[in-house]
DNA sequence: CGACCTGTTGATTCTGCTCAATCAACGTGG
DNA sequence: CCACGTTGATTGAGCAGAATCAACAGGTCG
């Protein structure tokens, strides 16, 4: 089991293994290879008004990005899982903050040439556009049942399964995410449950039993 | 006047002008010179699920990127206006559509390289992106006021004015990017009017009286 | 003039939030 | 081992903010 820590610790407690291995995909070939970090739970990577340089790479777990309004308020822009490249920026500081969910491994990559990873960096760019466009409308127009049922469709898809998903964040988590309260999340799986389309085995894994229905809530 | 056109009408009945001024960014030297379209109000620049391609400036007017839940509810994911670049996508196709606000001219701008226009594009998708995920925060955190004093003093920023405020799109597309219904906006500018925050001279203007108030209630 | 469109305003409804109690899981310390 | 505290999740009751439904006003165009 994982060590709960502290919630706002800074990054300086993370551990740098000297793990190097190959795989990394083709893309990012024109970036130094560097060492994996493991980040325990709830642990800040960069902080809001930070200066940004390098990108970031999950190896396993998960990242949040994160904003927050000046009263605290919390804005989860969106979650990162194994594989996938975050941290860059329009002007030279962070304006989203990026945290662990979990125990996380994160590589860093920092390009070599001056001007960065170039083309691949574009169309990554590109894909985290698309990615918020579409939470926009998810956010801007749909009722909490429809903000749950296309949050879990997208975990569907993105943890490459149709019924078991491992929900590695909290409910407060998914509620900053779809912009509801915890309560509500909670409240809408209990309906999804009671419908018969979800079963919560644990608290965190949710099997899909009609994933034709719940595709029909978000239409 | 502007003569209103009818709304889903596509791009076939634009003007095309062959207007070549000399006036274009530097950022933009890579690009063929083209003409400028004129567009009426309400057609379509482009349409969802269409071939991605080029990319688009706004000359002068306004232009509204938007996107549909399959019952029809809309979605404006951004505004632009002159000067200002659009028409980027992840995949080969265009995700969301794009339409004209008011009389519009758009210039095309096709990349004579093949990987498109290099570092350039990729400081605008960066600075789309962040735009993007700064209308996260006001989607899902803010309630209706905070939505629509954001809403003015961003206008206000980018058209680089502190008093007067051109509103060239009407209530129902700033309740559609605000994620409201076209009676909240009315019945909020009332709100800041009856506090002497900003005076409505006609429909389609806006005077900011105390921006130090509006700013305040963002926080 | 009448038809239509946009915007304003009012009355009512309802979704989701707030506040609060309870519960389960887990860890700690006597 | 059990009492206690903590944390996250669930559930309930009541409320509030924004949506919906509806009426009406002002402007424009045929």
């Amino acid at each position: 089991m994982l060590i709960q820590a502290n919630f706002h610790d800074h990054m300086g407690d993370a551990v740098p293994l000297p793990i190097c291995d190959a795989g990394v995909p083709a893309l990012l070939a024109l970036a130094r290879p560097c060492a994996v970090s493991i980040y325990q739970a709830n642990k800040v990577i960069y902080a809001q008004g930070e200066a940004a340089g390098p990108l970031y790479m999950v190896e396993f777990g998960t990242v949040r990005i994160c904003r927050l309004t000046a009263d605290g308020r919390r804005q989860i822009n969106t979650f990162h899982f194994a594989g996938e490249i975050f941290g860059f920026e329009a002007g030279d500081k962070h304006q989203c903050y990026a945290e662990t969910v979990n125990q996380t491994g994160i590589r860093v990559l920092r390009p070599n040439s001056p001007e960065g990873l170039g083309t691949g960096m574009l169309s990554i760019a590109l894909k985290s556009l698309a990615r918020a466009q579409d939470h926009l409308l998810v956010l801007g127009r749909m009722t909490a049942a429809e903000k749950m049922a296309t949050f879990l469709l997208d975990l569907c898809e993105r943890q490459d399964t149709d019924r078991f998903i491992e929900l590695s964040m909290q409910r407060n988590d998914v509620a900053d995410y779809l912009g509801l309260t915890f309560e509500t999340v909670s409240r809408v799986l209990r309906v999804f449950k009671d419908a018969g389309m979800i079963r919560l085995p644990t608290v965190n894994q949710i099997e899909v039993l009609d994933i034709a229905s719940l595709g029909s809530i978000v239409e």
